[in-house]
DNA sequence: TGCGTAACTTTTGTCGACAAAGAATATGCA
DNA sequence: TGCATATTCTTTGTCGACAAAAGTTACGCA
């Protein structure tokens, strides 16, 4: 292949052990963003030299990456961007309902002050990215507001569970989205509300049922977005 | 600290990539096992001795088990075995309890006959256990046992929850037990009798709710265990 | 021309060595 | 003797180099 043109060389000079969390947080936003797409071949030799430093802390990095199943690494040979499972998206489907259904009821019960706050300026943050119609940021934003209803809930176990389902989100949603310019946006914002608003009444058991049905509404989403129903419809 | 005395080393030659493998798998036993006590520090050049081999998949062993909270690492400083976090069980008992659920009823809307198979040899394996009043054996074939039923429910995300719960309650587990002699063991081994009969059945409700049941057992018993219950009681 | 084999290339896995970052210890001064 | 500072010691983080695997190309023979 030819030279790839990524992002510019960090810092001539950087702290002993920072090294291994910046290419880590850097491949990471890179792979869910899918500016490296599934199934993309990464190459730690190309990569110690773009970040200017040898290939251990760059092996250490992917190893954790794939740990979290973001990337694939086939032994003695290549490593590449994990790939997206389109024939059993069920499971994940299932999951991820069941996550956020327990993290909002979570919130619910376990919120304080503090989290109130969080949870307010991620949901500004998304609805001012759909004001801007700005799909990336939409997908980001609406991650961000539901990992922060999950931190109020404060159980780590679920939290991690529900962060790495997210962050599997944001690639397939990522995949399908070059514009986003049909009314669903705004009604996300909308559900944003409620939710917040029964978390805020302390309504365990409301905000579990609108928990629920705002991931139905998203799998629904998504299920259209794949089957492709909003495809060429003209009268014949 | 004085040399310890753990297992001998491997062997001389070993094939290329089976060494972060072989370490991670008998360090991560050894810590399940509380062969390796929590805050244990962790020496990396003690451990290339002991495995003939070179700090390098040592650290890639080591990082992998941090990324599953079975190590802590300070940054620059010792790297130890994982504590357990007495303070805040609830979350955990939450977490494991939803998974039992979950999984229990995955496990009889999609079990295969195989799965069956591979269930009822756990089972055997735990009822074979409890008879031997073999107390860590019983903690290990009742987590395989678990673990085999969330196989066959087919949903990789929470496989890879329950596992990492099902560890950390084996730690628990194997920190309370040293021997293993009320009527409880029986009464599990019961359970699962009832609990593979639902997934036969393919009874999702019935499994859920044995499911359920059988967690919270477990969580009483914990607690139980944790408070002192059985703790000295003589009449004054 | 087709196919099996050998040499080459590419990429990963492992090694030994060195430097930095703290902690522990020793030193000097009041 | 008590405390601040300097020194040593221990352990981790990073590096460059080499060797093993597996793929790829080149070659020879039928």
């Amino acid at each position: 292949m030819t030279a790839t043109k990524t992002k510019a060389i960090p810092a001539p000079e950087r702290k002993r052990g920072s090294g291994v969390k910046f290419v880590y947080d850097l491949l990471r936003d890179e792979i869910l963003d899918l500016v490296l797409l599934p199934g993309s071949p990464i190459d730690e030799v190309q990569l110690a030299e773009r970040f200017q430093m040898s290939r251990t802390p760059i092996r250490e990095a992917l190893v954790r990456l794939a740990g979290e199943g973001l990337i694939d690494t086939l032994p003695n040979r290549s490593t590449m961007v994990a790939n997206l499972d389109f024939l059993n998206m069920a499971p994940f489907f299932d999951a991820l309902t069941l996550m956020y259904r327990v993290t909002t009821q979570l919130a619910a019960q376990n919120r304080r002050p503090e989290d109130l706050e969080a949870i307010r300026a991620r949901q500004e943050e998304f609805a001012a990215a759909v004001k801007a119609q700005d799909a990336l940021a939409m997908i980001a934003t609406n991650a961000a507001f539901h990992a922060a209803i999950a931190e109020a809930g404060r159980n780590p176990y679920f939290n991690s569970l529900f962060s790495r389902l997210l962050d599997e989100g944001r690639r397939f949603l990522r995949l399908y989205y070059q514009s986003y310019d049909d009314r669903l946006p705004q009604q996300f914002v909308d559900e944003h509300e409620t939710i917040v608003a029964a978390i805020v009444a302390r309504d365990t058991a409301l905000a579990e049922r609108l928990g629920k049905a705002h991931a139905e509404q998203i799998v629904r989403q998504i299920q259209k977005l794949m089957i492709g129903e909003d495809r060429l419809d003209i009268a014949l």
